[in-house]
DNA sequence: ATAGGGTTAG
């Protein structure tokens, strides 16, 4: 309810305001809070439709004040407190005379509300005349005398080929515009033209040249860079507006949040928010809301972002959807669970998005039957017809909850599909094991004409690895090195050795790794854990040594593998030289599962006191585990005194381990220390 | 032609 009837109307009252100037801001304000739905709304269509029709350049203005109702109204009383807020800070205020090609351009347009001012409008009263003049501002500066009409044609058509995302008409466009040597006076909508059609050299090279004065083409830019997944160089671009002199307004934040989200820069994210809250931007801007709302939720600071959902002036069901996707982005199903049901006590319908959200959130907890009941709602509205996404999140929900006959049914009956929907599902196969499925999906998605992408390819991949069909691997492998995707994708890379290391190709794996363009620890990792895994331990520290010497920086996964080849091969001093130089050299932080190498490293040889020392180095905490494979390896030599030790601690950390009880009176009894086995017993 | 540039989802 408080979406539709009051924030809504409320905007279109606004911008009712700032195109027609004819309604006093304190009457439609006053108005918008207080009438009734209905009121508002025809109040506010009633104001389109003056817009529409409204031409302040055909010198509407003495027209206007000749009429009675209710314009003659506003246009007394909205003025003079315009004009009022100008003069008490016009550092509030656009000064766009410069820039006026057109008498029906405003001399001055506030930063926030956008509300526009003209120096010789006709209804200004007296007062305001005497301090302009005061001002030396009782004129307005002579418009630029370029209302040429090509000019004017040319930007109408570059803004169609932005809108239609046109690339070839606008350079066509261009080329046109150079020709009549009015580059000049088109730089503006040339650059935001090229900006909205993703061209962003060409774009950034004219903002370069033209060096522009508007905020709106800076804006344009760093949009086009942010939704570009160039968030850097939208932050960058920003910095380059403040230099140049021009002041962002609530637009420009909201696209640079949207920045600050993307490369989960939280602490750039809060400078802005302090600087929104200094230009008091937040009070009558939901979209600025919301954007300050989902960075916070993006860079997982759910509960600054919960903060804000309770505090902004306006919320919407906006807000409430960057929030639950912040949940389900961190994957805090739960949570997400509970702010929608929250949102829905508090009257706010869910939309598609949310829907989108919650589904995401069922999958990755395993909800099905909320994810059921969620999906059962989405079709009783229709939702499903022309949504894609909406649908794949579905199939994926139902994939992700290992419901695959349901997640298969739901992919049919879609009215659409495309490659994300087919990987949802094929990804479902695969996660599942069900690798013949998955095969048997990619070659029906392939009849249908849609190819595969990245995502698509590593799904497969997987699925090859578990049924060890290296033919259909290695062919895949082919595919995509015809595509070039290995030279930027290293998920991708690493799915291909992966696959070969499961097929037990190791050469081939080794091929891949050796030859791969880009420097990452996850392949090799791959090829190291499955040397490690299949016995073959030597190999598995020769390529270590490889990496090492390629440069590359051993992780967490790395050192489990090399631990454990080490273990194997009964090499204790050098498992031991890793395990310090993880920590010394390679700043790897070693946890249980390293710590249990190490005892099974030295359980293998028998120098059981040694373990003790590596154990006592942990973090108290999670270190059962680590004392019951000490005590493990204890009974194995039948050392009592280090085994009483590591029973002690096991027993310490958990109070009912019959395990170790039993394990502690073996030790005894293989020692024949019966009374003390018996002891234990009891 | 007198605005233009913005938030949430597989």
């Amino acid at each position: 309810m408080h979406a539709v009837s009051d924030v809504y109307p409320c905007k279109s009252v606004r911008i009712g305001i700032s195109l027609s100037l004819s309604l006093s801001l304190s009457l439609s304000l006053s108005l918008s809070l207080s009438l009734s739905l209905s009121l508002s709304l025809s109040l506010s269509l009633w104001l389109m439709a003056t817009v529409s029709s409204y031409q302040p350049w055909k010198s509407e203005f003495s027209k206007m004040s000749d009429r009675k109702e209710p314009t003659s109204i506003s246009c007394t009383a909205s003025l003079p407190m315009l004009w009022k807020e100008y003069f008490r800070d016009p550092s509030q205020w656009w000064d766009n005379r410069s820039r006026k090609v057109h008498p029906g351009y405003p001399d001055f347009k506030h930063k926030g509300t956008k509300q526009c001012l003209w120096i010789d409008n006709p209804c200004t009263p007296s007062w305001v005349t005497a301090e302009l003049s005061r001002r030396s501002m009782e004129t307005p500066l002579p418009a630029r005398p370029v209302i040429c009409d090509d000019c004017t044609a040319f930007v109408v058509s570059l803004r169609a080929c932005a809108k239609s995302k046109d690339l070839r008409k606008g350079s066509l466009i261009h080329e046109e515009i150079l020709r009549k040597g009015l580059v000049d006076q088109c730089s503006d909508a040339l650059i935001t033209m090229y900006a909205k059609c993703g061209a962003l050299v060409k774009a950034q090279e004219l903002l370069d040249i033209h060096s522009s004065r508007n905020a709106y083409t800076w804006t344009a830019m760093i949009t086009a860079y942010a939704q570009h997944k160039q968030a850097r160089d939208a932050l960058r671009c920003f910095e380059h507006m403040q230099l140049a002199g021009l002041s962002p307004d609530a637009v420009t934040f909201a696209c640079v949040l949207n920045a600050c989200s993307s490369v989960q820069d939280i602490d750039k994210g809060r400078k802005i928010h302090a600087e929104i809250i200094r230009q008091g931007l937040i009070g009558d801007d939901v979209v600025l809301g919301n954007a300050l709302l989902d960075m916070y939720a993006k860079c997982g600071a759910l509960s600054t972002a919960q903060y804000l959902l309770q505090w902004l002036p306006s919320r919407d069901v906006v807000s409430w959807n960057a929030l639950i996707s912040g949940y389900t982005l961190l994957g805090q199903g739960e949570q997400a669970l509970r702010c929608f049901e929250q949102m829905q006590i508090e009257g706010f319908s869910p939309t598609s998005v949310t829907f989108t959200c919650i589904l995401e959130a069922c999958g990755s907890i395993g909800a099905l039957e909320k994810g059921e009941e969620v999906f059962y709602e989405i079709a009783k509205q229709e939702l499903f017809e022309n949504n894609i996404v909406l649908g794949t999140a579905t199939v994926d929900m139902f994939a992700k909850c290992g419901a695959l006959s349901k997640a298969q049914q739901v992919f049919q009956n879609l009215p659409s599909r495309d490659v994300v929907s087919w990987n949802a599902l094929i990804a479902g196969y695969a996660a599942q094991g069900q690798g013949n499925q998955a095969l048997e999906c990619f070659a029906k998605m392939q009849q249908e004409g849609i190819s595969a992408n990245e995502v698509t390819y590593s799904c497969i991949l997987d699925a090859c690895g578990s049924l060890g069909a290296l033919d259909k691997g290695t062919e895949v492998h082919h595919e995509i090195t015809r595509q070039n995707l290995l030279q930027t994708n290293i998920v991708l890379s690493t799915a291909v050795v992966d696959m070969y290391v499961k097929c037990g190709a190791f050469q081939s794996a080794e091929q891949v790794v050796e030859e791969l363009p880009l420097q990452a620890v996850a392949p090799w990792n791959s090829l190291i854990t499955g040397y490690a895994r299949q016995g073959q331990s030597d190999q598995a520290l020769k390529c270590f040594k490889l990496m090492i010497h390629r440069g590359i920086n051993p992780d967490a996964v790395t050192f489990t593998g090399v631990l454990n080849a080490c273990s194997h091969l009964g090499l204790t001093d050098e498992g031991l030289m890793h395990f310090m130089s993880m920590k010394k050299i390679y700043n790897v932080k070693p946890d249980i599962g390293h710590y249990t190498c190490m005892i099974d490293l030295f359980g293998r040889s028998g120098q059981l006191d040694k373990a003790m020392e590596v154990i006592k180095e942990m973090p108290p905490g999670e270190d059962l585990a680590v004392w019951s494979a000490l005590l493990g390896a204890c009974q194995k030599w039948g050392d009592v005194n280090v085994g009483k030790r590591a029973f002690e601690h096991s027993v310490e950390l958990s109070q009912n381990d019959a395990a170790a009880y039993a394990l502690m009176a073996n030790i005894y009894a293989t020692a024949s220390l019966y009374n003390d086995a018996e002891k234990v017993e009891v």
